[in-house]
RNA sequence: GGGCCUAUAGCUCAGUUGGUCAGAGCGCACGCCUGAUAAGCGUGAGGUCGAUGGUUCGAGUCCAGCUAGGCCCA
């Protein structure tokens, strides 16, 4: 028998090293087989709810870093909620409609002109749902908990039905309207088209300055011979002109060119760059205006002469090119669109779908194709001696990616849903949600106080229809009745109905309306918005799933989402039930590289969570989002995530520490009451309970950040560092049953379980592996409760004496490092210390369990106290009531307990041990006496 | 150009309503231990609080514009 032999070592066959790349995958494994969500739900029946509502990802490509985040993020809080007194269930869900699935199988060779709708919608919908499959793999290897065989999909039946109903009760309620909008148009394929589809193209654009005469100059401007002059690139929309708009605070000067009987208004800041231009080689500026002057004025249309211009103010005029006036032809262009509502004006527009102007143009342009109709216009302004300087203008052009013809902006027939009525009660839902962080109140309430009406209809096919029907004489029909039959059909047969069947087949038996006396009707090809898909999954799942609500807890997503999820689940929250659809909202910043940049596939920065699952871990991963600060912008690089994982290593083997300490015990049986724990023990488990309290608020405010920090701090200070450091000289050495070691091992235990439970939200696989060693009731940790916080009647003042007492500890601590240094000791155990105290610490460590219990704290073989006055000259100073006096320790080191003891070899039958150690000896190990030790 | 946000030690973050410190954990350096060992313990060195001007007796902490970065618009 050796020495060593009669310790009592720690055991434990949990691994140091968690080898978690491999390990992690396999136990996800057995959550699944063993159903444990579906177990945790079952036992969370009847509590309350906590609702956090999942926004949809887009079902397409990998996940990168945002979405681990995001998903992440919520697993914290569903895990914690449903672990700490809520039914908090989790439906992951997915956006499956939209413009990259087309893109992505248009790219893929698939031609939608050359298939039927619903063929080309199949290839959409099986796209979609391989996306979903792949998407839900990386999102499960997160070790994100959820009802994963039952998402939500924004194409599912049910999903479509509601969002129907949605838009049934938004046009009940006459927010639904049809108006014109500019949209990219494409003559070529004779189609709208998205940003995304356009590619730019440098090409030489005709541009042309040229003056508009005044007519109503507001008494500022003589309209007998004062023009305006303006400035466009597209000649083509002179014809559909219906305004000048200009800065309201610009300058602007009336200028009368030498040897002209005209004045032109014209912007200060280009005069003279444009008086060169035109060849004005001398000029007078008769009077200036500021910009705002201009407002309401109005001018004689070039070409016809029924048609007045107005001015508008608008903030897009530069004062970089032109001449600080625009031309504004509302049909034809964004900006141009936006002013010319603001000033009631028509959305007037003169090309036809083919780019060929119509009547409405005029005689000399009618049956033109717009490129042409540049030159007329030229022409014509030429003609009536309008023009002021023609300039071929070489700029960007947004180009059609597969006609690669140039695309025009056009105005033409939109469905819309009104924000404007319902934006007092939208403003006044805002104010009901709880923001986290408080400025997302501020940015989304202005975002809704300056958005325009939503445009919600997209011609597109791959997306859920709008149902509405056309009368013969082309009234729209959306009527409660044919809605909700719509809807009925989509719930039974999905939205593929719609393409399959000619609009009498989508409309009630026997539907009948005055606007089509001979019962025939159409409908409508134009499919809703995606945003309007995902901004109804309030009623889509929340109302339609028995085991959620409406409205949520809580929606958490990045702070994109302000302009989309959060923005259109208010708006239809609003307009159907006339409140917010979530109490709270948390949002959080992007995911950047490590020097604070935006990740991009071209710039080569960016890092898959897969990369990191693959290399450290899917905990490594989940460790990092609760280590930073998720409201703002996070930094992320391998060199991040390489120091989580250090903070992961300490974590676990402190775990496992614990875990080899109480290999030996039995809760049950060993236990060691509250107050009969030594009062060290009593302050370990009242600073744990203290620590308990912390992290669940932390917790109940998504503040994982600070989780986080008090997490790791405990860990490695409080235990690591302090308790265990010390306790191995009492759980090794005293005897197995003695009371000192079960208090300890109660301690220990008590805090590794309840530990195990508190960090099982943000580190699931780690906590299943060590739950695995632990002597619980539960087979999964993820089926426990969180620890509750106790209280004792003395706890107050034990956590009061013993945070004075580690005060005093650090001054200890760094007398030994100055006896250290001077060779004097080597380990604590080599000390003797003498503390010089005032009648206060006396008590104190009186209090504390006297002075040989602050012995075995500090580790130091010997302890001595005395009055502070009577201090060492060698001893330091700390205070005038605290001097530490560090010394080597009188007699020998005990071959058992290693410390320095003047009673060693007191026992003949064992020479090298102290009494203690000689005594315990020969009553444990009785053989020992007559055969010795080996070593 | 507009709305909102961020900028404190190498890293991740604390720093209430302006007046003791500019702090924590990690990392790093140095030392100790070798009965947590591809571990453990201790001590220590690191910051003109993005730059500028201002308010104030006094400002990371208030104000102004600036620079850099981010989201969303235009």
């Amino acid at each position: 028998m050796r020495v060593k032999d009669t310790l009592n070592l720690g055991k434990t066959k949990f691994k140091m090293r968690g080898n978690l790349p491999v390990k992690e995958a396999q136990r996800e494994k057995v959550w699944e087989d063993n159903h444990v969500y579906e177990q945790r739900q079952k036992l969370n029946q009847g509590k309350p709810t906590f609702i956090l509502h999942d926004g949809p990802p887009y079902a397409n490509g990998d996940i990168h870093m945002g979405h681990a985040m995001n998903k992440i993020s919520k697993d914290f809080i569903v895990r914690f909620k449903s672990m700490n007194g809520y039914r908090a269930p989790y439906v992951p869900g997915w956006d499956t409609h939209g413009l990259p699935i087309e893109q992505k199988l248009t790219q893929a060779g698939y031609d939608r002109k050359k298939m039927s709708t619903n063929a080309f919608r199949k290839l959409c919908h099986d796209y979609a749902l391989k996306q979903v499959n792949r998407q839900r793999d990386e999102f499960k290897r997160l070790g994100v908990t959820g009802d994963w065989n039952h998402p939500y999909l924004t194409l599912k039946p049910e999903f479509e039905a509601a969002e129907i109903r949605v838009f049934g009760k938004m046009a009940e309620k006459g927010l639904i309207y049809r108006g014109k909008k500019p949209v990219i148009w494409s003559w070529s394929s004779e189609s709208a088209m998205a940003e995304a589809e356009v590619e730019y193209h440098d090409v030489t654009s005709p541009s042309v300055f040229y003056g508009e005469k005044v007519v109503d100059g507001k008494g500022l401007l003589d309209p007998k011979n004062t023009y305006f002059a303006v400035w466009t690139t597209t000649p083509w929309t002179i014809p559909a002109s219906e305004g000048i708009t200009v800065d309201a605070n610009f300058d602007y000067d009336v200028v009368n060119p030498d040897g002209s009987d005209r004045n032109y208004v014209i912007a200060d800041a280009l005069l003279k760059h444009d008086a060169e231009l035109f060849g004005w080689k001398k000029y007078n500026v008769v009077k200036t205006l500021k910009g705002s002057q201009l407002e309401k004025m109005t001018a004689q249309h070039p070409f016809n002469s029924d048609r007045k211009l107005l001015v508008m103010l608008g903030d897009f005029v530069t004062a970089d090119s032109g001449t600080g006036l625009v031309h504004t032809a509302p049909g034809f262009g964004e900006d141009d669109y936006n002013v010319g509502k603001k000033y009631g004006l028509d959305i007037f527009v003169d090309v036809d779908n083919k780019g060929y102007l119509t009547k409405e143009a005029g005689k000399d342009f009618e049956g033109i194709f717009y490129d042409d109709a540049n030159k007329i216009s030229l022409d014509k302004l030429k003609q009536k001696k309008l023009t002021l300087k023609y300039v071929p203008y070489k700029h960007s052009y947004p180009f059609d990616w597969r006609t690669k013809k140039p695309v025009i902006y056009r105005a033409t027939p939109q469905w819309f849903a009104s924000v404007d009525k319902i934006k007092k009660p939208l403003l006044k839902a805002v104010d009901t949600v709880k923001f986290h962080p408080s400025w997302g109140n501020k940015r989304l309430h202005n975002m809704l106080a300056n958005r325009g009406d939503w445009v919600i209809s997209r011609q597109r096919v791959w997306g859920v229809p709008l149902p509405i029907f056309y009368a013969e004489d082309g009234t729209a029909i959306i009527e409660p009745e044919t809605v909700n039959h719509v809807a009925d059909l989509f719930y039974k047969y999905g939205s593929n109905v719609w393409f399959e069947r000619d609009a009498k087949d989508l409309l009630p038996k026997g539907y009948t309306n005055s606007h089509s006396p001979h019962g025939k009707f159409t409908k409508e090809t134009d499919i809703m918005d995606v945003w309007f898909d995902s901004g109804s999954s309030h009623q889509g799942v929340l109302a339609e799933r028995p085991d959620l609500k409406y409205p949520a807890d809580l929606y958490l997503e990045g702070s994109d989402q302000y302009r989309g999820w959060f923005n259109s689940s208010i708006i239809t929250s609003v307009a159907f039930s006339g409140k917010a659809p979530y109490k709270q909202v948390v949002s959080q910043g992007f995911t950047l590289d490590g020097t604070g940049h935006k990740m991009s596939k071209s710039l080569g920065n960016t890092i898959a969570p897969s990369e990191v699952i693959k290399k450290m871990g899917a905990e490594i991963v989940r460790l990092w989002v609760a280590s930073v600060d998720t409201s703002a912008d996070v930094r992320c690089s391998m060199a991040s995530f390489a120091k989580i994982a250090g903070n992961y290593k300490k974590i676990r083997n402190t775990l496992r520490y614990m875990l080899s300490n109480t290999s030996d015990f039995d809760p049950k049986k060993n236990a060691v009451k509250f107050n009969d724990l030594s009062s060290v023990d009593q302050y370990m488990l009242v600073k744990f309970n203290h620590f308990v309290s912390d992290i669940k608020n932390y917790f109940d405010n998504y503040d994982f950040l600070d989780m986080y920090k008090e997490f790791l701090k405990f860990v490695n200070s409080d235990l690591s560092a302090f308790y265990l450091d010390f306790a191995k000289d009492v759980v090794y050495i005293d005897s197995k049953d003695s009371v000192s070691r079960r208090s300890m091992q109660t301690v220990i235990y008590t805090i590794l379980v309840g530990l195990v439970k508190l960090m099982t939200p943000v580190l699931p696989h780690t906590a299943e592996e060590i739950w695995h060693f632990l002597d619980e009731p539960e087979q999964f940790a993820q089926l426990s409760e969180m620890p509750s916080v106790k209280h004792y009647d003395n706890e107050d003042q034990v956590y009061k004496e013993w945070n004075q007492f580690m005060e005093l500890r650090k001054d200890v601590l760094k007398s030994l490092e100055e006896a250290r240094d001077a060779k004097v000791i080597g380990k604590p155990s080599e000390a003797k210390l003498t503390l010089y105290l005032n009648d206060d610490v006396k008590n104190l460590f009186n209090s504390l369990g006297g002075n040989d219990e602050i012995r075995k704290v500090l580790m130091v073989s010997q302890l001595n106290t005395a009055d502070a006055s009577k201090a060492d000259d060698h001893a330091d100073k700390y205070s005038d009531d605290f001097y530490v006096l560090a010394q080597h320790a009188d007699g020998k080191p005990c071959r058992r307990c290693r410390m320095f003891k003047t009673d060693v070899g007191s026992d003949s039958d064992y020479p090298n041990f102290c009494a203690r150690c000689a005594k315990l000896v020969r009553k444990d190990f009785p053989s020992t006496v007559k055969d010795g030790f080996d070593d």
